[in-house]
DNA sequence: GTCTATAGCAGGATAGAC
DNA sequence: GTCTATCCTGCTATAGAC
């Protein structure tokens, strides 16, 4: 499927590397406990004991996924989401918005990529393991701390630190939520998971939101 | 721990009652595959093959639990919700908002089933099994043509119809993940997961949301 | 670095006594 | 309806040949 030609992957596309792409896929789909060892090395056409050589065991295998597979890949997004806010200059609050909800939606990630990533980070949220700690520190916690100080200097600066803290969780909750659960609302719906349901998921987002963050700046009570 | 008196539990507090219970907690703690039945039949205090005689198999074990544990849990949060409405006589949007968030967040449940009720339905989200089916005829798209009814008579009727699901599903989106991201909200944030910051939670939903929809009810554009 | 072979154990499920 | 005893499959992990 993935013809790689560079040299990378010349060298890299070894017996390793296919475990932690069939891994990461196979975790995605079905969670820790429901994937074994014997599925992920067939799959990746390699040997039973591979796993136990590369990675010690079936945990640290699950972790690297997440270091070396899961990290870039929200590094990526988060990269995205800053160059788009560089590009635009000012921050307004749509804008941080709809960079954010651009880039977790649509993104630098291919749809099979970004369902994956989804997949793993749903069930990190759900059930948090070991790696639910380095992703935290690594890449939710960063990015949360970024975008308080966004939102605090497109918004009115006498906004209280809860307000703001809350405002991007409620941002940060609809986009997740959008994306977690997008076969269930399509569904519902009625209305195909198509790429242009995703641009108007988008605008509805920005839209619902800047109404919902523009009050604050205006008003001071509480 | 639960001293049940009536006479409904002095027949029913049987092995058969007490799978049910623990394997709703394990399930919920743990989630399907990291749960064995000898686990659950350790903690119910009973044999290895209860499970088997009473529902024939693990599956079926699980997906009774949704069926007289989880369901009748979403079916009192629900009535709550529309007592909460039926008690403020007229439909707002900041009635339906609040009465929402508030059956979801508060309820009438206690916090541990409330806790359980989430983390089963969390699963259920994120990698669907044959009790998605269940639950989603019967609690959440009853739940979701009831809202869409709700916001029509509470918002501008000239209102198109995939705008209003979307707010639904913000708003949902929005308690959602406040119920089922709170240790990591209230973590990020550094506050107590309390009663209080429950509390202020709703009232954030509310504004955040109100904001939102109502912007919707005075542009006709698109 | 990859393989075969296997140890050693935990899992779900069943048969049959009581 | 509950128990014991057991089957058998599938799991992780390891030892050791190549």
């Amino acid at each position: 499927m993935d013809a790689g030609t560079n040299q990378k992957n010349a060298k890299n596309d070894c017996t390793k590397e296919r475990i932690l792409d069939k891994a990461e896929a196979l975790f995605a789909l079905k969670g820790y406990d429901a994937v074994s060892v014997r599925e992920i090395t067939a799959a990746a056409n390699c040997n039973l004991a591979g796993v136990n050589y590369h990675f010690g065991n079936k945990q640290n295998l699950y972790l690297e996924v997440f270091r070396s597979r899961w990290l870039p890949h929200a590094i990526r997004i988060q990269e995205c989401f800053r160059e788009s806010l560089e590009a635009n200059g000012t921050l307004t609050p749509s804008i941080v918005v709809e960079s954010l909800a651009r880039a977790f939606i649509e993104g630098p990630l291919s749809e099979e990529e970004r369902k994956r990533h989804h997949r793993l980070i749903s069930g990190e949220l759900a059930k948090p393991t070991a790696a639910f700690k380095m992703i935290a520190d690594q890449a939710l916690r960063p990015l949360f701390e970024n975008l308080l100080q966004d939102l605090r200097s497109a918004l009115s600066d006498d906004i209280e630190e809860e307000r703001l803290a809350l405002n991007i969780f409620s941002v940060f909750g609809m986009v997740l939520c959008f994306n977690f659960a997008r076969p269930l609302i399509s569904s519902f719906m009625g209305c195909d998971n198509d790429a242009d349901f995703k641009g108007r998921l988008i605008d509805h987002i920005v839209e619902f939101s800047i109404n919902g963050l523009g009050a604050k700046s205006k008003e001071t009570r509480l």
